[in-house]
DNA sequence: CACATCGGTCAACGGCTGTAGACTGAACGG
DNA sequence: CCGTTCAGTCTACAGCCGTTGACCGATGTG
C-alpha cells in the first residue's frame, strides 16, 4: 500500500500536530520546544518549521479558543445556557482548549486572545442580564468557568479531578443562576 | 550618611528581591531572567547568584502562596469566612501571590504548591460542609476564587479590573452561599 | 526516459540562558 | 596599621533555543 506523496505529507502533518497539541497543552508554550514536538511525532525540527514557518504559527495552529454560540433570553435561561456550554467542554476533547489555558499567563499573544474570547461571550450575557452591574456579573461568571476547568484538568483539585461532570454542573447550577439573577 | 557593610547588602538584596516580584508577577517564571533582575534592580548577574543561590531559590523567596487562617462552623459562617479571606486578598498587595499565579501553570513546582496549599484550605472547608460531595464543593469555592483573581489581576476582564472589591465580593456572596450549602 | 518537484535529513548559525569563578577595592576586626 | 572579609564587577563556559539553507532521494510529470 505505497502512499502518495500528497496522503505521506498530510499524516506528517497531522502528527506533528497532534504531537504539538499534546505539548502545549502539557508544558506551555515556554517550555514546549520544536525539538521536542518533532521528536514526538517521529520528524525533524527541519520539517516543522517548513510546514508552520515558526513556533507561534504552529501554536495557533492547535491552541483553540472556546467559542460558544449565541446566548440570549432570560437570566434563568442565559445561565441555563452557560451551564451546558460548561457541561460540553468539560465532556469534549480538550487538548487544544488545555495548550491554550497553560499558556494564557505567560504567552502575550494567548493572553489576548483568552481574554478577547472571554469579553465577547462576556458582553453577550451583559446583554442579558438586567443589572447596571451587568458586564462584572458576566464575567464573574466566566471567572467561574475558567476556574473550574484549570482546577480540574490543570491544577488537578482533589474533589474536582475526578468527579462527574454531572455532579460539577449540578453543584455549580446553583451558583451561576445566584450571579445571574440580580437580588430582588 | 556612610552605609555599613551589612545595610548597604541588605538595601541590594532588597532592590533585587522587589524587581524579581515585579519581573515574576508580570512575566511568569520562564520570562524573568536573572540578567533583567539584576538590571531592573541595578545589581550585577553574578551578585543576584551568590545571594539567592540560583534561579528557583530567588522564586521561592518572592513568590507567596495565600495562607489563610483556620476555618470551620456552620455552611453560612464558612462561607462569609471564605468571602472574608477574598476581599483581604483582593485589597492586600499581590504581587508576591501573583508571581506565583502566573508561573503555576507552566512552572511544575509553582503549580504543585499551589496545588498544596488550595489542598488544605479545601480540606479544612470539607470539613465544615455536611455533604457527601464537600470535598467537591469546597474545590469549586476554591475554583472560583482562583478564577476571580486570575481575571481581574491577570486577565484583566472588562467589568471586573475596575470594579469595586466591595461589588465582586457582593455579588460573589449568593454564589458562594449557593455552592457551601448542600440543597435541601 | 529525462527532468522537475517535493518530502525528508542534516549541520550549522547567532543568540540567549543559568551558572561559575577569578578579580578589585573598600569596609572591617585585631 | 595590617590582614581579612566581603560587596560588587567582569568574563567565560556549556547548553539549549528558533531558524536557516544546503543537500539527498524518491515520487511525480512531460
Amino acid at each position: 500500500m505505497a502512499l502518495t506523496r500528497a496522503e505521506q505529507r498530510r499524516q506528517t502533518e497531522d502528527r506533528i500536530l497532534a504531537a504539538a497539541r499534546r505539548l502545549f497543552a502539557d508544558n506551555g508554550y515556554d517550555r514546549t520546544t520544536i525539538r521536542a514536538v518533532a521528536a514526538a511525532a517521529g520528524a525533524d525540527p527541519g520539517l516543522v518549521m517548513r510546514y508552520f514557518g515558526s513556533k507561534d504559527e504552529l501554536f495557533a495552529r492547535v491552541a483553540e479558543v472556546p467559542s460558544d454560540g449565541p446566548v440570549s433570553g432570560s437570566p434563568e435561561e442565559v445561565a441555563e445556557l452557560l451551564l451546558a456550554a460548561l457541561d460540553g467542554k468539560l465532556r469534549g476533547d480538550l487538548s487544544g482548549t488545555l495548550a491554550m489555558l497553560r499558556s494564557m499567563l505567560t504567552h502575550p499573544d494567548a493572553g489576548q486572545e483568552m481574554r478577547a474570547a472571554i469579553s465577547g461571550q462576556q458582553r453577550q450575557v451583559a446583554a442579558a442580564l438586567p443589572a447596571d452591574d451587568a458586564l462584572l456579573r458576566a464575567g464573574l461568571i466566566g471567572a467561574l468557568t475558567l476556574g473550574t476547568i484549570i482546577g480540574r484538568d490543570l491544577l488537578g483539585l482533589d474533589g474536582v479531578r475526578d468527579a462527574d461532570v454531572a455532579d460539577i454542573v449540578r453543584v455549580l447550577r446553583p451558583a451561576v443562576h445566584a450571579i445571574a439573577r440580580p437580588p430582588g
